[in-house]
DNA sequence: CGGGCCATTTGATCCAGATCAAAGAGCGAC
DNA sequence: GTCGCTCTTTGATCTGGATCAAATGGCCCG
């Protein structure tokens, strides 16, 4: 892990002040936050913490994007969770982490030392609720997921995940826009619990039934918002549009 | 044992008092709490609360059995935990519930009317920090059944079912015990991304493979541990003889 | 004690997705 | 340019678990 710690820079220009860890916070609470925070940014594809490894540094994501994996003795892997700017590694209370951590581009983070992390926790009621609902939130994508990954088929499950990066993305009121596969086609097949082989076959597919156009590998475009969503398995309810 | 719960109950003789949402408060925050519960039962089988239907209510489990699941429009069902004793049902800051909730056996719940409950989590840090504690052991929970339901194989599915069932009701200092299965065939294909055949199948091999034992339809006592958990595809680390 | 209703087991066959294998395609280094 | 990567696509075949279809076995109730 190569660690480079930045100059510090001040909490209110954050690119992630009001979605992060720190969100409810006020000017004094942010002000305790600055007090223990450093940056450290980590290349693409370096590991930022394995299974197992002692916590020092508890991070929110400020940029890029890490993935959270479980690989079994064999080989397969199954990733749990795609942590995106605002997402937080680590859980107070606990000293270890579950699953192994690694950065799929270039990540900088924003890190507190566990000790003064923790009091913060318990003292600050501002960041244990921001936390109970950053948990809670991931609890539900998890289980959401659990769904996918046990009971969709392969099509499905590409659907969902093509319709996951598309609502991520958008920007409101653009009709017409490119969007792009944060993952690689292994990647995606860990996220899905598929072979890389399959999401080709599947992406393939969709391209062929007209419903996505892909100009190079990873930049996509949607024709069929419809025949998407209806491809993915998922009863009306959530699927508003965009 | 059949409990019966009045209104009038004191959370101090509570069996879940230090393991529930409750457990971190002292005996003010415990008054704040008792101020607003009720009890409620529901028989087994019996829906607690569908998805999407308005939650009026958050509540402890007191006793029994309650899964949570998603269907799809065609009948697929996929169940993405199993609530016992002390779990909770609801989350603040949301009004409707995501997934559907059942009672499998009969169940008592402890509940908790939601806009003077939303209040309390705002006002009590020991009841928030609980929940925050109670919601990352969940999250942890999900994303280790989320590999269990991307990755293994069928036969490890099961094995990592009966080591759960084994791991939860093992009595200390207690050599050789009957364990009961809390699921039906059917119920556990639902929670484990199978079909009920499957179920039966892999437990009939496990049978043959002398792993383990029926008395009858629920009740198995464990031969060989070592031989269970290695069936179970996980590595060593976890595997702690229990 | 026998009939009906489940939950479960077991058997036969099928098929979605895995696995094995090889051929493109994009791209940086020289 | 073209060598040597890595990522991706496509083809051929295999197989674990699904599906379809009967038994079997409790167990409650009259």
């Amino acid at each position: 892990m190569t660690l480079v710690f930045n100059e510090r820079e001040k909490c209110g220009s954050c690119p992630i002040r009001h979605r992060a860890i720190c969100a409810r916070c006020d000017e004094d609470e942010l002000a305790l936050l600055e007090g223990i925070k450093s940056y450290a940014t980590i290349e693409a594809g370096q590991p930022i913490i394995w299974r197992g490894d002692e916590l020092t540094h508890f991070a929110s994501i400020v940029a890029g994007t890490a993935s959270l994996t479980r690989t079994l003795e064999d080989g397969r892997t199954q990733m749990v969770g795609l942590l995106l700017p605002s997402d937080f590694i680590g859980r107070p209370g606990r000293e270890t982490v579950d699953f192994d951590v690694v950065a799929i581009s270039d990540v900088t983070l924003c890190q507190f030392r566990r000790e003064p992390f923790e009091k913060l926790v318990e003292e600050v009621p501002h960041i244990s609720h921001r936390m109970m609902e950053m948990a809670l939130d991931e609890l539900n994508a998890a289980r959401e997921w659990m769904v996918l990954l046990g009971r969709k088929t392969a099509r499905e499950k590409i659907a969902t995940f093509l319709e996951m990066v598309v609502r991520r993305e958008s920007v409101p009121f653009m009709k017409t826009q490119n969007y792009r596969l944060p993952l690689t086609r292994e990647e995606i097949a860990d996220f899905l619990g598929l072979t890389l082989e399959t999401i080709s076959r599947q992406l393939s597919a969709l391209k062929k039934a007209g419903v996505v156009e892909f100009s190079d590998r990873r930049t996509f475009h949607v024709n069929d918002i419809g025949a998407l969503h209806n491809a993915s398995g998922d009863d009306a309810d959530g699927g508003m549009i965009i």
